[in-house]
DNA sequence: TTGAAAGCGCTAACAC
DNA sequence: GTGTTAGCGCTTTCAA
């Protein structure tokens, strides 16, 4: 049978409560019976058991995290981060992934709360009106990762920014015909790219026609169909995608197609995922600040946790996210499109000599 | 004040235990009391606490997962892969990660039999001796994960077969002089993927001399260090990185010093991490089993949690590897090692023409 | 400085 | 069918 306060206590020739106030150190106890409790908590091998402390106490120093996955490397790294601090903090991680399904994510989070979690860090997969009408009835507080809620506390990125930042990046290399790969606009998220490259662009006196916007959801095989944007007249000469898996995508249709990057075309992603540094080039982008995200979102929700009564207002936290400026982009080159063009699957290329002598001179030379 | 079975009762005018009945549909209600109770649960918004439920069934329904992270891509597959199947055993998943702490990794194991978890999922990173005495003074079962304990359950990958399979590939395809990005020998599964490797070449009359081997933490930088073996005279013809991290250094610096990957040179990585199968050309891998190792971990522990005495005895599963040809390994040039050098931080491309002319025959033809 | 007793919210005999 | 009662293992007044 499993050690208890009880047998520590009846070992020790002492009472339960004595033992209790020598774990906890919540009265100051004589150095003989102190060592009496020291050895038979030894001799027992004994380890509170914090379910039955959680339940006087009414506290678990636990917190739900619900997120649609973790293999997404965006995903991940804020799951990391968040464990991390809370395990510092003291708190237990009780993960829980959603898998993109509303369902099992309001499931989950009722689970949560039964489970008397502190709190909960919920990156939402649902409808936003469904999300805020589950939470009236709950009693914990809730921080929203990666996406704002208004009158709720929320830390996410400022992607409006990071489109604008995009979109200036592309504009000042010179960039006057460009391509977009978006994922879907029902998702907030990428709307708001969208909508700030957009009109960053418009500064710069650019827009980007419908026919040279590919839409659908944001996976590798969005980026794939670039090929679509390759054959329109003109063609783009750079392209900005909402996330780096569908830059990935389409870096690697370019590359297989023969197109150079950034020579041929400049590329732009979103979120900075660790992949985008191993690519040859690697890949300008969009840095989220994820390990900020989930710092911040744990430090808000541990706030709530310990503010009992005195809490403060709703705040949307809004963190800024930053342009990696790397291999996959250059300056537009002068003379204006070159030849070539994609034909069925296969690239012909007509070569124009003086472009393909041009590359890389250091190693040429 | 939450709402309690007791106050649930109170209002449905019963006792406790018949709210208890119903919630657990352990004995038959009259149709009127259920409804009763129904209507009283949904009026005070009333939620079992688990917590407390816990505590009286000496049962959590909780699991630990104790891994060293879960940002690198196998980890957190497996990490993903046991949360979902555990949940739908009706599982929480208690998330610890060690960030490769000895220190951390035990302190969260204890944390975790203090919260009184059914059972325990780890891989762990300290010492193999160490991990056992701990274990000695643990009550609830473990199953260790992609490492293989003596007299303990366990789950990992075939690793001294995946070590052969990458080098009868590369045997097969005529390659003669191999060169090895080795993690450290002293991580059990690096060594036996090393020695597999090994094992299977001299079937084919090859080994790797000691200068043909570069050893160090399996990251990218160690991938990196594939400039060493470049400078070799011969020059390998062929690389095996002991993961798929490494094989993306040594894949990028390649590319970035005008390689050509597989016709300068042919590379076989381990673990197929989502992104191997991005680069261009994709990498030829040993593919774990990762979803298999997660799943079959999740239902040993399950069996265990649920078998109470009837224990199975420990059992060492492995799984086997697969090898994933793709892209980045192709049969060896006849003609021997071609003119390429390095020379200082640039390739000279001492170009044989009789070997370019080949490349990609459907491209040129 | 230590102990007795009550109770956190729940379940499960066992009566009725 | 339903209620009474006794804990699960712990903390915490309050008294001694």
């Amino acid at each position: 049978m499993k050690a208890t306060i009880r047998s520590v206590a009846k070992l020790a020739g002492v009472a339960p409560s004595t033992v209790s106030h020598y774990l906890n150190q919540t009265a100051p106890l004589s150095a003989a019976t102190a060592k009496n409790v020291e050895q038979a908590i030894a001799a027992l091998n004994y380890r509170v058991n914090l379910g039955a402390r959680n339940l006087r106490l009414r506290k678990t120093n636990s917190i739900g995290v619900v997120i649609p996955n973790i293999t997404s490397p965006f995903f991940g790294e804020i799951a990391a981060v968040m464990e991390n601090k809370l395990w510092e903090k003291g708190f237990q991680t009780l993960l829980c992934i959603s898998e993109r399904s509303p369902e099992r994510e309001l499931s989950q989070v009722a689970h949560l709360v039964s489970r008397q979690v502190d709190g909960i860090l919920l990156v939402y997969c649902s409808q936003k009106s469904r999300v805020a009408e589950t939470l009236k009835n709950i009693s914990v507080p809730v921080v929203f990762v990666d996406r704002r809620v208004p009158d709720q506390y929320s830390v996410c990125t400022d992607n409006f920014l990071g489109g604008r930042l995009a979109a200036r990046h592309l504009a000042t290399l010179g960039h006057r015909v460009i391509g977009l790969l978006c994922g879907e606009p029902s998702v907030e998220n990428v709307a708001e790219r969208i909508e700030g490259f957009e009109l960053e662009l418009r500064r710069f006196g650019l827009e980007v026609p419908e026919a040279y916007k590919v839409k659908g959801r944001q996976d590798l095989q969005l980026g794939l169909r670039i090929t679509d944007l390759l054959q329109l007249e003109p063609r783009p000469t750079a392209i900005f995608a909402t996330n780096d898996i569908v830059a990935i995508g389409a870096w690697r249709k370019l590359v297989e197609s023969g197109f150079r990057i950034p020579r041929d075309i400049s590329i732009v992603g979103f979120d900075d995922i660790a992949v985008s540094r191993f690519l040859v080039p690697p890949l300008t982008t969009v840095a989220q600040p994820s390990r900020e995200i989930g710092g911040k979102a744990v430090e808000l929700l541990i706030d709530l946790v310990q503010a009992g009564d005195s809490v403060k207002p709703p705040e949307n936290v809004i963190l800024a996210p930053t342009l990696q400026v790397r291999g996959s982009t250059a300056p537009l080159k002068k003379g204006g499109v070159d030849g070539k063009a994609i034909d069925g699957r296969l690239p012909q290329k007509t070569k124009s000599v003086s472009q393909h002598k041009s590359r890389r001179p250091s190693t040429n030379g």
